[in-house]
DNA sequence: TTGATTGTTACCGG
DNA sequence: TCCGGTAACAATCA
């Protein structure tokens, strides 16, 4: 589930149900509770995501800071309190909902030092209207490392997924093997405002969404794709080639996007 | 029971 | 400083 627009629109939702109520937070396995303990009690003054980071801030200066990492879930459900279903790391209880937190790679309490360390570590997330997209573009303007190595660096940019890279990178025309300094300003304009675009249509459709007049009604898998795991590119009919870049499942097509000169 | 999976961090060496 | 490689970790589902 988690890519960049899944983390948006929890935020969304949280901010709408929980900013400004006092919560009750509680660790169901016990594996949180110093961390529950310590924020229970206190007044949630806002929920922001950060590329793909989720980050409830409290009226004590105190950061909850979520990284759903691979297998993370978030489940909001109504109160009266059900019972937690799975590996619920953390519950945050508010006046008429709850959300549970399962299996998340990272779940902490931070003061407002080191939500500050974690902000500069992020780069700019493509879906926050106070990114800084030069920042991102100049550090890839730079790298011999390939533009798909770097989309699905956090710390050069944000948000984006395994599934978005795959299908951003189809959709401009280029190779994911590129080097980053072999590529054009507006190539990452392009890239970027592509990226922006598609995650916005996957916070509002809470699906993963990059074929153009997508039909309605949902996919199988909640996405609507172009060659993410397909045979057959959708614009030449030709073969979709699979690749692995650092150890992930990525898709080409050999026609629609030249590989570059060795 | 097994394997795959929409992710990240730490550490080391070149 | 940057880059590649490796390992560790997380939970659920088919």
């Amino acid at each position: 589930m988690p890519e960049g627009h899944t983390i948006h629109r929890a935020a969304n939702d949280h901010r709408r149900l929980l900013k400004g109520r006092v919560l009750r937070i509680t660790s169901p396995q016990g594996r949180f509770s110093d961390g529950a303990a310590r924020l229970s009690g206190s007044r949630c003054d806002d929920v922001e995501a950060f590329g793909k980071h989720l980050v409830y801030r409290f009226d004590t200066g105190d950061v909850l800071h979520i990284h759903l990492g691979l297998f993370g879930r978030i489940r909001k459900r109504k109160l009266p309190e059900p019972d937690p279903v799975g590996a619920v790391r953390v519950r945050l209880v508010g006046d008429t909902h709850l959300v549970d937190i399962n299996g998340p790679a990272i779940c902490e309490v931070l003061d407002p030092a080191q939500f500050a360390r974690l902000k500069d570590r992020i780069g700019p997330d493509v879906l926050r209207a106070d990114a800084d997209r030069e920042r991102a573009f100049t550090r890839i303007l730079k790298s011999r490392t390939g533009i798909g190595r770097l989309l699905m660096n956090q710390s050069v940019l944000s948000g984006i997924g395994n599934i978005y890279r795959t299908e951003i990178l189809w959709r401009q025309n280029i190779h994911p093997d590129r080097a980053g300094k072999d590529l054009s300003r507006a190539d990452l304009e392009r890239i970027w405002t592509d990226a922006a675009a598609l995650l916005v249509l996957g916070v509002k459709h809470n699906a993963i969404i990059t074929v153009d007049d997508a039909p309605a009604g949902k996919g199988r898998y909640r996405e609507r794709v172009n060659i993410f795991n397909k045979d057959r590119c959708p614009a030449c009919a030709g073969p979709v080639t699979r690749l692995e870049i650092d150890n992930r499942r990525a898709f080409v097509c050999a026609v629609c996007q030249p590989a570059p000169r060795p």
